[in-house]
Order: structure tokens, then C-alpha cells, then sequence
DNA sequence: TATTGTTATACTCTATAACTATA
DNA sequence: TATAGTTATAGAGTATAACAATA
């Protein structure tokens, strides 16, 4: 199934080329929404696998979202000094850290739910509801051909290249 | 038109959780299928930019490109090393360098666009083609909402952000 | 004085690996 | 000896702005 259109038509009829571009904008986008609150999208990412998975070690935070130990560090320093993360000693492994979610942090994270939320319906505001349903099934489609873990963004996984020119 | 599923759910279904994700990954692994070619989708943005307007100054591309002139500098530095494009003085104002392509640089240029429709293919291989083009003319609507240049990447116009988590 | 291209500098983000404290 | 967490360091990629040559 080729696609055989003039070379300077092509990129505006690429698939590569515009989840490419519309990536970049909506993680940045994305990015801008949440400058507000304060946080970062890894932030969120933090703030969501405390709420979702309540005392468990950093350890199990990189091992789940796939990131070295040294980057969960950084982020929960963060959130810590904003008391939104709190780390407790675990008294049966004292090496161990366990997270937990303040109330303030609790309230973050429920904002910034509603922020994504609207960011979403934003980003989808000119499609119908069918198309957008179809949007995500193509998407999801493409994502499971390519293999994707399905809750953890690959940023995490590899180094960001600047993609399809 | 609100999504209100669990949130644990809910990052399967965001379209910008999916295009972030799936921009990266159309983004890097186009980056993967070039490198045995020696170049970067960045080589690649140049060479066609100077395919299409042969004897255009780098000020020009910096301009079409939407790149800071300094950024232009090293990619044609590059190129010009390897001896696929050309930097020549413009006689009527000897500041500008008229840039082209030469033999061996159309050749390269041929054949990433080759490399560049495969890859295409591969990523769409799980579509039908009615699917396929229904899906470009989703993400081209969306690239439209979002008011996005046609053919520029905007890795060239803001930093790039890590992604919705 | 303005413009083209170049170079130098500084900044951000990141991974790697050394380090500490516990086990 | 191994593991959880931390810190230090170094590398890539980038924008900004100073700079030289030409207009």
C-alpha cells in the first residue's frame, strides 16, 4: 500500500510525520496547561502512581514507569518540598522509602486530572464524538502494533529524537 | 463532550496521551531507520529543503525551517563534510551561501525518501487503506485546529517537553 | 548601520556510575 | 555481597548572543 504523492506533498500526508508534529504539541501543550499548578507532566506522572499505588518504594516507581531511580529522585525532591509527596521509612526495610500522597497532594492531583481532562477535550474540540472515538481506536491500533506498554509514556524509555522532518 | 472513566483507565483513552506517546515513537524510530544512512531526520529536513529550492541562502532555510540560523550552520556543516551539498558564493552579495545538493546528495536524498515511505508503511502495516486515510485526515484536521505550519516540524520552535504522564 | 553566516557560551535534560546506609 | 536511595559527573542538544565579513 504505497504512497507514491510528490515529495512536497508528503509530509502533510504522512502519518509519521503529523503524529510526530502533533505529539510535540501536545506534550508541550500539555506541559503549558499544567505550568499553572505548578508541576510538570512528570509531576503528574509522580502524583498518579502514589495515588494509584500508596507505599510503595521509589523502586517500584522506576520499575513501573521506566525510569532510572536517579530521575524518580528529582521529582519526588520536588513534590516533597511542596509537601504534596510525603517519604516514610519503611520499619521493615529501612532502606526503603514509602510514598504517600498528602492531602494537599491529593487535591493536586484531582486538579490536575481536571486539567488534563479539559486539555483533552480542547485538543479534540473540532471532532464529533464518533470521530473522536474512531481517532482513538486508530490510535490505540497503532500504539498496539508498535508494541507500547500501555500506561507509561516512552520518553522514559529512550532518548527523544527529533523526529521525521 | 467530557471522557469520565477511572483514571487508571483513562490514559489509554486520551488521544494526547496517545499522539505524545506515538509522536515519540514515529519520532525515534525514524531516526532508527536513517542512521544506517548516516543522516538525522534533521539531514533529512535540509536536504529536501535544499532539493526543493536549490540555491537558496541558509538564511532563507533558517527561515522555512523556522531553525535559528546557528542550528542551520552545523546541520550544513555536516552535510557539506560528507559532500552532499554544496556551499557556494553568491557573486551579487558575497555574505550568502547559495546552497546545493550535489550528485551524491540527490542520491542520499532519493534514497531516504525511500527509507522515509517504507518506514510509513511499516508503521501503518496493521491499517487497511481506508483506515489509513481516515486517520490522516484526523490528524490533519487536528494538526489544522492547532494551527501548525504544514511542512515544519515544531521540534524547530519551542523546546521539547516530555509528555502528558 | 544592518545583514549573513559563524563561533562561543551557557543552560537544560538526561543517563551513568560512584557512594551511603541498610540488609 | 546485594539492594534502596542519593549525589556527582559528564554528555547531548539547544538557544542566545557576541563576532567577522560584507553590504
Amino acid at each position: 500500500m504505497p504512497i507514491d504523492t510528490p515529495p512536497g506533498e508528503l509530509l502533510a500526508r504522512s502519518v509519521g510525520f503529523l503524529l510526530s508534529k502533533l505529539g510535540f504539541c501536545a506534550s508541550s501543550g500539555f506541559t503549558a496547561v499544567l505550568a499553572p499548578l505548578g508541576i510538570q507532566p512528570q509531576h503528574f506522572g509522580v502524583l498518579r502512581f502514589v495515588d494509584a499505588m500508596e507505599g510503595q518504594s521509589q523502586q517500584a516507581m522506576a520499575e513501573a514507569l521506566q525510569m532510572p531511580p536517579s530521575r524518580i529522585v528529582a521529582f519526588v525532591d520536588d513534590l516533597e518540598e511542596r509537601k504534596l509527596v510525603e517519604r516514610r521509612r519503611n520499619p521493615s526495610d529501612r532502606r526503603a522509602h514509602a510514598l504517600y500522597l498528602t492531602a494537599e497532594g491529593r487535591a493536586m492531583f484531582e486538579r490536575a486530572m481536571e486539567v488534563a481532562i479539559e486539555f483533552e477535550n480542547d485538543l479534540c474540540a473540532n471532532l464529533t464524538r464518533a470521530e473522536r472515538e474512531q481517532l482513538l481506536d486508530l490510535l490505540r491500533r497503532l500504539a498496539a502494533s508498535q508494541g507500547m506498554a500501555l500506561g507509561i509514556h516512552p520518553t522514559h524509555l529512550a532518548e527523544r529524537g527529533s523526529g521525521p522532518e
